[in-house]
DNA sequence: AGTTAAACCTGGTTGC
DNA sequence: TGCAACCAGGTTTAAC
């Protein structure tokens, strides 16, 4: 479920309401993707801080006295949730993970169990920083400018929809906003990242941007269980031009829009208004 | 090196 | 109705 905007809108959605929390205690319920690395016992006492986001990922950082530092990192997976409550109901089978503070409760609902809290004693070291260390640029970032991004897609053979989801040249496209970025840049996900010129790599990076902007705006999107820390749905789904649309007439052309596998993934396009 | 498949899990939907 | 097969927003790891 999350990709970047869902990520996203669910640390809007907490973190200024937990920042200066006291952490009380943990619950850890059943084993998530990693184990938590720590002792849940030592983080009571801790306070919260502001809470990040680098690609999917969020970082809470944890503070006690002037020096003490760590921090979780928590990636929600396929399909995680979190929320932020004062008083949560009693965990039901999916909630693997409660924070509870001065503040309230953050708990991680997460049927697949593909997500992680994951502590580190930074984001720059122990495990937090070999998670983040493959990840690409933010799309949002200035340095990553449409030359620098053509330079990168240059120099693979990699159908640029791989590219895109590997997130190692620009991190926060799932398999959503991937399929809704190249549709709207025109362009055949199939295509080797080689052939992709200047141009339509400037164009590309302007559609990932334009597209990950617009689901933010809309709160991201909402396909089974995606929520905010409020209980909120996601809208942008309803404006998918391609996504979970197959056989459907496309909005642009009329034609089919087709699916196909790319990396065990569904891809979703537009054959006639995406060229190669 | 670079691409592909399998793995981690549960639950919902589809089709026989 | 039952049950098997397939599908799902992500990422790492192992295998060609």
């Amino acid at each position: 479920m999350p990709e970047l905007p869902e990520v996203e809108v669910t640390r809007r959605s907490f973190a200024d309401r937990i920042a200066g929390a006291r952490v009380t205690a943990v619950r850890l319920g059943a084993a998530l993707r990693w184990p938590l690395g720590c002792d849940p016992e030592t983080l009571a006492g801790f306070s919260v801080g502001h809470a990040q986001r680098r690609g999917k990922y969020l970082w809470l950082p944890l503070e006690r006295g002037a020096d003490e530092r760590c921090g979780l990192l928590i990636h929600l997976g396929m399909s995680g949730s979190l929320a932020f409550s004062d008083a949560p109901p009693d965990p039901g089978r999916h909630d693997h993970f409660d924070l509870l503070t001065t503040r309230g409760t953050l708990r991680l609902t997460d049927p697949r169990r593909f997500g992680a809290v994951v502590w580190s004693t930074s984001l720059d070291s122990g495990m937090a920083a070999k998670l983040l260390a493959p990840l690409g640029h933010e799309p949002f970032d200035p340095a990553l400018t449409a030359r620098a991004f053509h330079e990168a897609l240059k120099g693979r053979r990699a159908p640029v929809k791989a590219a895109l989801l590997a997130g190692d040249i620009v991190v926060g496209a799932g398999n959503i906003y991937a399929c809704e970025a190249l549709f709207a840049a025109g362009i055949d996900p199939r295509t080797p990242c080689s052939r992709i010129g200047p141009a339509r790599a400037e164009r590309l990076l302007a559609c990932v941007r334009a597209t990950l902007s617009r689901a933010l705006e809309l709160g991201g999107s909402t396909l089974r269980d995606f929520r905010d820390a409020h209980g909120m749905d996601g809208a942008f789904q309803a404006e998918a031009q391609v996504y979970g649309r197959e056989g459907q007439r496309c909005v642009r052309c009329g034609g089919a829009v087709r699916r196909i596998v790319q990396g065990q993934r569904s891809t979703f396009y537009c054959p006639g208004c995406q060229r190669r």
